[in-house]
DNA sequence: CATATAAGTGAGTAATTGCTTACAAATATA
DNA sequence: TATATTTGTAAGCAATTACTCACTTATATG
């Protein structure tokens, strides 16, 4: 990977993550990158490619945090660990995690076969909890994890993040 | 308001909301309904004009059910009413929150604004209930709330969205 | 060193973009 | 019925779109 491909998925990333994947041009992607339009297509195919490199990248993050998670002893501790993790969510990462969740209104299919690797973890920790209803109890979980993730992702605001995980963790620990 | 521009709109919101809003040019809105594309200037202004005119008939019918909700005698039940409004977002309405959402992630400020009808009444009734930390609880309700309302709208599974809402009525009722 | 492969450029492409304008048809008002 | 206003159209606009292609420059490999 040359840094002039580094730069390409820097600029589209940014400007992704800010305007939304089809209000962004190829050719601004190209100026804010200081390279030829042309180098996006040598390298990336097509604009899409461009997004599915960008998507591939965030989900080695997530299955990262996942894998961390998956290393927690107690059951009980890593649902409470996915709860926190939107809450965790780095500078680095926010506009990673800002593309795939704008993404998603458009092209869900690209993304929720990821979520996956989310729902087997929750339920096989609620099995482990000798919940009944597992399927439903993961899926609550997801849902609120979402909610969690747009929550951080759209208000940014630092001290709303700190109030809401402590309010959040007084109730399930 | 003429046929024409009714069909206008219902051309935008069906396209505006399946694909994102940079991604629908005028041109096919005007195919779609068909009439001019010109006639969409005419009524709209311009592009924007169409979308912001959309987002106000969607918060005319989020108002409506705040509205509904606020006239329910006890506080407890019109926080249950809150978390289970987006279970019952009906097939009319669907176009319309996912427009909204979708857009969240370019102009926010179009539609934040407008969630702070839902936070004010959601105050109110976590102080009547004397609930301490009454902004926090209020935020949480709202995240959960979005958690639930994105969940509906891109699973689009209504089975998957009884057996939500009866686990989440399970916990809390 | 020679040569093959990869990286990068810049000028092009047809198609489409949001929008304007000159005009015609329909409707309302006097 | 005459006229003013609104509703609607079709053609056209410059700018931009995603993408290609012929080409040069750099890097790797024998």
């Amino acid at each position: 990977m040359t840094d002039k491909q580094k730069h390409i998925l820097e600029s589209a990333l940014t400007l992704f993550s800010e305007n939304g994947y089809s209000a962004v041009s190829t050719s601004l992607i190209a100026k804010h990158a200081n390279v030829s339009e042309g180098l996006i297509f040598r390298h990336f195919k097509d604009k899409f490619g461009l997004l599915n490199h960008l998507i591939n990248d965030w989900y080695d993050k997530f299955e990262s945090h996942i894998s961390t998670i998956r290393s927690i002893e107690k059951p009980e501790q890593r649902i409470q660990a996915v709860m926190e993790l939107p809450f965790r969510i780095d500078e680095l990462e926010f506009p990673y995690w800002r593309l795939v969740f704008s993404i998603r209104w458009q092209h869900n299919e690209l993304i929720s076969k990821y979520m996956l690797t989310l729902r087997d973890m929750l339920e096989l920790d609620l099995n482990e909890l000798k919940y009944t209803d597992v399927n439903s109890e993961a899926e609550l979980i997801i849902a609120y994890f979402d909610g969690f993730v747009s929550t951080v992702l759209l208000r940014n605001n630092e001290s709303l993040k700190i109030n809401l995980l402590q309010t959040l963790m007084k109730k399930y620990v």
